[in-house]
RNA sequence: GCGGGUGUGGUGAAAUUGGUAGACACGCCAGACUUAGGAUCUGGUGCCGCAAGGUAUGGGGGUUCGAGUCCCUCCACCCGCACCA
């Protein structure tokens, strides 16, 4: 009997299905486990050996888990709303519905070639209108609630509404409008409109104007890397900032949650340094100074500026505010005031890139000065784009013998510049210290500055010029998009007021539309729509959500995929809780994964689910590289020269498709007829062949180097697929993909199955004992496996099976006892094989069902060990020895050695070191 | 610039707590069986050396009986962020 695993393969998947063998109940007694894939956009372009190495490894360990008798929770989905099916509708004319299922289908069917246990019962696709009513859901949720600084929680709007009429928003500021304050009474009088603008400006989720990338030539709203150094990536034309309103989630609100809830996950530290840094907290004061003439005369007015080092408030040279700043009209002077408005149009003629790109320093003096209010000198307030509008105050305190920029600054326009720290301070640098000791800092003289920056804050508190302040980075990202391949929002507006509709209404189905030209004012698509934007009484939200919107919450759907009147019970958010395991790549690092976690602290806020945090434990898998093969074209000719050879002429290198290489080998007769440009191709060779040249780049289309893995599975099986990409290298490291490589796990394949059957004489099986050594080998493997698939060690795992059976076959081990326990344990790996050998030898049911076997410790204990014998720590020779010899006789023994006796030449040993069970060392 | 990571044979890599560096594979070399081999099996394979031996985990230094592993320092590459006050 022959290993024949194409039939085998394709017999396990129709049983597989035909029995639902995946399928997962919700509330059996076992405990549960959540594993989960972090779910793919279903391309076009279709799967290549890169994509699987996370699932695969995922379903490793869910099937270890289930054998290990855990309750495995392991969908697998589509987050299938996003702009390329928008673009590919556009420019093939198919509606994203149709090609976004073809997609889905193909992704399905090539997932399914490799044997993954998922639930399929259980798949959701986010552009499926009964999942995205409850994406529309949550929304309203989030629109219907704000966050109450004070207890760190979502709350009703209706309690917003309770606390202003008794109190105002006193003690609510506002986050959306920090100047915003009213009393209870001025509350109650004002008029709807003015409460719902208000509300508005608290809600999680909330409509305001922000800036977008319009393009008038393409008629469109770009996003941020479609523009590229102020024109489009396609066409290049002209990109501008247009007002637009936005749809916004108020993540800025749980930034304190985010940043503290990443110490109780277990994520990289990579990935938590991504997310800190994002969110981006930093502590210092705020504080106000008097802005005054050249003549020190009071304009009546405060400059507030954010610094977070106020203990350096006596180096300060210059003020510096953005250009966008509301001051900028009020201060400047008269006789600035021209070169003022030509630094204005300067800095508004360059695009977000440019001013990004080029950092030139560049600025204008207002003409007008800040008092510093500990001396009273005059400081000299300057307009500059380096200091943004949007963060902090929009305004600075300039410390150039502290900080590069403003030294620099200072530099470039003959700024004098104060020295406070002494030494630390070389004139021709900044010096960010904070270790020096205070100079020309009045109160502050001979602090150390970090002990400094306390007593200043203090001080502008006493004086109630400043106070303590923590900033954050992070902003609130659009949650709207002008597009049509998107969930629609559940909102109508109605006299300029956002009205949600009733869960009832739910979902807002997208309407099929056959043309997707932007709308009129560079509103999205569906404002093309006459019979569909009026409704009741309004017209309904025209832009879309964005694709981080279905897949901040798609774990919880899996736990309760077809329930029509909640998005996820509580039974079974209960159950299921968080998501133990969650692979994916690190690129969702700031986007899908700070999104989910902060809907899911509104969800936990709100009552709907009972944990705060999504995914408990996160892999990041890496990345594979193609490997490409390269052709050596002599320059103006057809004639292609070996690699060997190609430096001996002038060349041109060309990607040749890896599918018609074998190893470095071209086969030539397929590159002739792979493109009518090479029909006629002539070749110098070395030795008959024609060697390839080979680089590592990015697998991708364009370099020919996609590794599609049906192919690999037609030539040798999805087991052993799944074995090699877990056996290149740790899952969560960068490697590039060598089809060569497979050929060894093949080989341990069909290996494994010839303990089994052999080609001749077929079954080889024994019903007698297997011997002690063979236990041995066995649990020795068990042991180490076991161990590997728990820590996510997979490669090593791989290779201790290839010992395994390796040391099986040598000792000739057929032993059905034994050998029905090893498909137990290799079944996570290579389940189609071990599926089909459990039924050969006679059992019912998936091997799944089996248990693991408990390793047997009595066939591991060894009564001696080959110790490695060092001289200088140097190892020499090997010595066996009892385990339970004593330091005396084991130093009788070395000094009887012969090595030994040889290194002593004739000298007693300066020492003997014996660390029982690991090595002898002598010192001589 | 800041933060994180990685450097080990021709290649992918292993070494979990400081204890035989290179397990397991690929490739390569030699051989067996065979009409054939992209099947199977056996042996060899870090480098230098006929050997004894020497030498070797990016470079240099340190701690230790003993360092790929710990400490200091320098270098290279990869990823993320980048005027964040």
């Amino acid at each position: 009997m022959e290993y024949g695993f194409g039939a085998i393969e394709k017999k396990w998947h129709e049983a597989w299905k035909e029995k639902k063998t995946y399928s997962v109940g919700n509330y059996p007694s076992k405990p549960k486990f959540y594993v989960l894939d972090m779910f793919p956009y279903p391309s076009g372009a279709g799967l290549h050996v890169g994509h699987p190495l996370g699932y695969i490894a995922s379903d490793i360990f869910s099937r270890y888990k289930r054998l290990k008798g855990f309750n495995v929770l392991h969908p697998m989905g589509y987050d299938s709303f996003g702009l390329p099916a928008e673009q590919y509708a556009i420019e093939h004319g198919i509606a994203p519905a149709i090609s976004t299922d073809q997609n889905i289908q193909n992704f399905r069917n090539q997932l399914n070639k490799i044997g993954f246990c998922y639930d399929w019962e259980r798949e959701v696709r986010t552009s499926n209108p009964d999942y995205y009513k409850w994406t529309q859901w949550i929304f309203l949720q989030l629109f219907d609630s704000w966050f109450d600084r004070t207890t760190q929680s979502a709350k009703r709007i209706h309690e917003l509404d309770k606390i202003f009429t008794s109190e105002g928003n006193i003690s609510r500021a506002c986050p959306g409008d920090k100047k915003l304050s009213f009393s209870s009474s001025e509350w109650i009088k004002f008029d709807d409109s003015t409460r719902a603008d208000i509300l508005m400006k608290y809600r999680l989720a909330y409509c305001g104007v922000g800036e977008v990338n319009w393009c008038e030539a393409l008629g469109t709203v770009l996003a941020n890397d479609e523009v590229i150094n102020g024109v489009s990536e396609r066409g290049g034309h002209p990109v501008v900032k247009k007002k637009l309103r936005q749809w916004y989630l108020r993540i800025t609100e749980y930034a304190e949650r985010l940043i503290a809830g990443l110490e109780t996950v277990e994520f990289s530290d990579s990935m938590k340094d991504m997310q800190t840094n994002w969110i981006g907290k930093s502590y210092g004061a705020e504080m106000d100074f008097e802005l005054v003439t050249e003549n020190a005369v009071s304009l009546e007015k405060k400059l507030k500026v954010y610094t977070t080092r106020p203990d350096t408030i006596f180096g300060v040279d210059f003020m510096v505010i953005a250009p966008e700043h509301e001051l900028v009209s009020q201060i400047s002077t008269a006789a600035q005031l021209k070169d003022v408005n030509a630094y204005i149009e300067f800095v508004n003629s360059r695009s977000e890139r440019e001013r990004m790109a080029e950092k030139k320093i560049s600025g204008v003096f207002s003409g007008s000065y800040c008092k510093n209010p500990f001396n009273d000198t005059l400081i000299p307030v300057w307009i500059s784009e380096y200091v943004l509008a949007g963060y902090g105050t929009g305004a600075i305190m300039a410390v150039p013998c502290g900080d590069e920029r403003d030294f620099k600054f200072a530099e470039h326009f003959n700024i004098p510049v104060t020295n406070i720290i002494g030494d630390y301070f070389n004139g021709s640098e900044a010096n960010a210290t904070k270790d020096a000791r205070l100079e020309n800092s009045g109160f502050l003289n001979g602090m150390l500055m970090s002990d400094a920056i306390s007593i200043a804050i203090n001080k502008l508190e006493e004086l109630g010029i400043g106070k303590r302040q923590t900033n954050y980075k992070m902003r609130d990202a659009a949650f709207s998009r002008q597009r049509y391949w998107g969930e629609p929002f559940p909102i109508v507006w109605k006299n300029e007021v956002a009205t949600s509709l009733p869960e009832s209404m739910l979902p807002v189905e997208l309407p099929p539309m056959s043309d997707l030209k932007p709308g009129p004012d560079a509103q999205g698509p569906l404002a093309n729509l006459k019979d569909w934007v009026p409704f009741d009484g309004g017209n309904r939200e025209v832009n879309t959500m964005p694709g981080y919107a279905g897949s901040s919450w798609y774990f919880l759907r899996y736990m309760d995929p077809k329930n029509e009147n909640e998005f996820c019970s509580r039974t079974a958010s209960d159950y299921w809780g968080q998501v133990d395991i969650y692979i994916g790549g690190t690129e969702h690092a700031v986007g899908h994964l700070l999104y989910s976690r902060m809907w899911t602290k509104a969800l936990y806020d709100l009552g709907y689910i009972g944990f705060d945090e999504p995914f408990k434990r996160l892999v990041n898998q890496g990345k594979i590289g193609g490997d490409s093969r390269l052709v050596y074209r002599i320059r103006g000719t057809k004639q292609f020269v070996s690699a060997g050879l190609k430096d001996q002429y002038e060349t041109d290198e060309i990607h040749v498709d890896v599918s018609m290489v074998d190893g470095l080998v071209l086969n030539m007769d397929e590159f002739k007829k792979w493109k009518p440009d090479f029909a006629d191709s002539t070749f110098i060779t070395e030795d008959g062949e024609y060697k390839c040249g080979s680089r590592l780049e990015k697998m991708s289309k364009r370099y020919f180097n996609v590794v599609n893995p049906d192919d690999i599975v037609e030539k040798y099986g999805a087991d052993t697929f799944r074995m090699y990409e877990m056996f290149l290298g740790p899952v969560e490291q960068d490697k590039p993909w060598d089809t060569k490589g497979i050929e060894g796990v093949h080989r341990f394949i069909k290996k494994f199955w010839r303990l089994f059957f052999d080609a001749e004489k077929g079954s080889v099986l024994s019903k007698e004992h297997a011997s002690d050594e063979a236990w041995k080998v066995f649990y020795k493997m068990v042991k180490k496996v076991e161990e590997d698939t728990a820590r996510f060690s997979f490669n090593t795992a791989v290779s201790g099976f290839m010992i395994g059976v390796n040391e099986l076959t040598d000792l000739n081990c057929h032993s059905l006892e034994l050998l029905e326990k090893f498909l137990v344990v290799l079944s996570p790996y290579a389940p189609h094989i071990c599926e089909e050998l459990w039924s050969l030898t006679g059992h019912e049911g998936s091997v799944l069902d089996a248990s693991y076997p408990t390793v047997e410790e009595k066939y591991l204990v060894e009564t001696s060990k080959e110790y490695p014998l060092a001289i200088n720590g140097k190892t020499r020779t090997t010595l066996t020895i009892d385990l339970n010899a004593t330091q005396e006789e084991v130093e009788k023994m070395v000094l009887q050695e012969p090595v030994v006796i040889k290194w002593l030449e004739g000298n007693p040993p300066k020492k003997i070191i014996f660390v029982k069970n690991k090595m002898i060392n002598v010192v001589v």
